[in-house]
DNA sequence: ACTATTGGAGAGTTACACTATCCGTGTCAA
DNA sequence: TTGACACGGATAGTGTAACTCTCCAATAGT
C-alpha cells in the first residue's frame, strides 16, 4: 500500500506519517523506485502503536523512538530489554529540595530491601519512586501507610502483568505485550481507580440524589 | 513575606510566581500599598502543591486552576467535590475509530454494572477508561482478563485511598488529601508497579549476572 | 537620599508535535 | 500518450503550553 492508504487505515494525516518517518518512529517503506515506496501491515500496526503511546501513554516522541528501537532488536532477551526499555516510560523531573529527595531515596531503598525485590542497577524507576515520595512530603502528606499498601498491591498487579506478557507468543510478542501492558496499563489502572474511588467515596460519605437513582 | 522570600522558600523563580498569580493558580497577596503585597505560609503551601501537580501529576495549568478553585470552596461536600474535581485529572484525547470506542464504552458500562459501582453522571472517567480499552484493542491486545483483574485491584486501592482521605482533618484537609492522594498516587503506583514488574520478570525469565550480585 | 526591590503588564522565548509548501518524479485513467 | 494527481523527501512555518524577560512607576530599607 502507499502512504495515502496507510493514512486512511490509521486515521493519521499524511504529513504526520512523513514526520514520523523522519523521526524514525516508523521504518521507511520498501522503495519500488527512487521516489515511490510501499508499506504493509507492519507499518499499520506500528503506526497504531505510536499513536496509542502518544495519546494514551503521553510519551515524548524521543522516548517512543528509543522504546521501538528496543522492540526491534532481533532475538531479544525479554527480561533484559524490559529492564532497559520500560524505565524510560516513567518521567523524572527534579523538583524537590535535595535533602528531602535524598531521604526519599533512602526510604525507597529500604522498601526494596524489605520486599526483597531484585532490581537491576538502572536507577530510573527508583528515582521516579523517590521523587513521588518526596512530593508527598513537600505537600505535607504522610505517605508511609500508602507506600506499604501500594507496594503490596503493585506486587499483585505485576503478577497479572507478567502473566499478560507470558501469554503472548514469541519474544517479540512478549516485548510488545510488556510495552503495551505497562504503558496502557498505567492509564487503565488510573481510570479504574478513579471510578472505584468515587464508588468508595459514595459508600463512605453518603449518597446524594444525583449520584444513584435506582439501586438505593 | 514578600515575593523574593516566597521564591526562596519554594525554589520557584520570581517571574514564574508572577505568572502563576496572573493565571490564578495562586491567590494574590495582601496588598499593604498599591504596589506592595505580603504573602504567608498558605502561599508557600499552595505554591508547593502547584509545583507537585505540575511536575509529578503533569496536569495542565488550566486543570490545576479548576482543581484549586474546587479546593477553595467554603464548607465543601467532600464526595460531591471529589466527583467534580478528580475526573478532571484524567486526560481524554479521542484517537480511536468511533465504532471501536463505542464498543469499549459498552464494555466499561457492563463492568460498572457487574461491580455495582455507584458513579455520578460525570462521564469523564468512563470516557477515559473506554479510551484505554479501545487503545488496547487498537494494538491487538486482549484486555479482557486484565480489565477484570485491574478492576479488582482498583477496588482495593480505592479502599486505601479513601482511608487516606478519611484520616485527614476537616473537610478542607480531606479534599487536599484526596487531590494529593489521587494524583500523586497514580505516579507512586506506576513507579512501584515498574519495580514490581522488574522483580516479577526476574523471577519468571531467570536472572542475569548484572541483575543481582549478592542475594542469589 | 539613594539603591534595590516590588507589583503589574506585555512581549519574547523555548520545546514539542505537528502542518504547509515546494520540487522533481512517478502512476494511472482517459 | 498525455495530463491531472499522488508520491517521497526536504525545508520552513504554525500552534500551544509554560514559562521568562523587560519595562515601569512606586516603595522599602539603609
Amino acid at each position: 500500500m502507499r502512504i495515502a492508504e496507510l493514512s486512511q487505515k490509521t486515521g493519521v494525516p499524511v504529513p504526520t506519517i512523513k514526520y514520523y518517518l523522519r523521526e524514525g518512529l516508523l521504518p521507511a517503506g520498501e522503495l519500488t523506485s527512487p521516489n515511490q515506496a510501499r508499506y504493509d501491515d507492519r507499518h499499520v500496526q506500528r503506526l497504531r502503536l505510536v499513536r496509542v503511546l502518544l495519546d494514551i501513554g503521553r510519551l515524548p516522541i524521543a522516548t517512543i523512538r528509543d522504546l521501538l528501537t528496543e522492540l526491534d532488536q532481533p532475538d531479544p532477551d525479554v527480561h533484559e530489554v524490559l529492564g532497559r526499555a520500560l524505565p524510560a516510560s516513567v518521567g523524572t523531573r527534579e523538583t524537590s529540595d535535595p535533602a528531602m529527595l535524598a531521604a526519599a531515596h533512602e526510604r525507597v531503598r529500604t522498601l526494596i530491601k524489605e520486599r526483597g525485590w531484585l532490581l537491576s542497577d538502572n536507577a530510573r524507576t527508583r528515582q521516579a519512586a523517590a521523587e513521588v515520595v518526596a512530593a508527598f512530603q513537600q505537600v505535607g502528606a504522610d505517605v508511609e501507610h500508602l507506600l506499604e499498601q501500594y507496594a503490596d498491591l503493585a506486587e499483585r498487579i505485576a503478577v497479572h502483568d507478567l502473566r499478560f506478557v507470558a501469554q503472548a507468543e514469541g519474544n517479540e510478542g512478549k516485548l510488545h505485550a510488556a510495552v503495551v501492558g505497562s504503558i496502557l496499563g498505567d492509564s487503565l489502572l488510573a481510570a479504574l481507580r478513579r471510578m472505584a474511588q468515587e464508588h468508595e467515596s459514595a459508600k463512605m460519605f453518603g449518597i446524594r440524589d444525583d449520584s444513584c437513582d435506582d439501586s438505593c
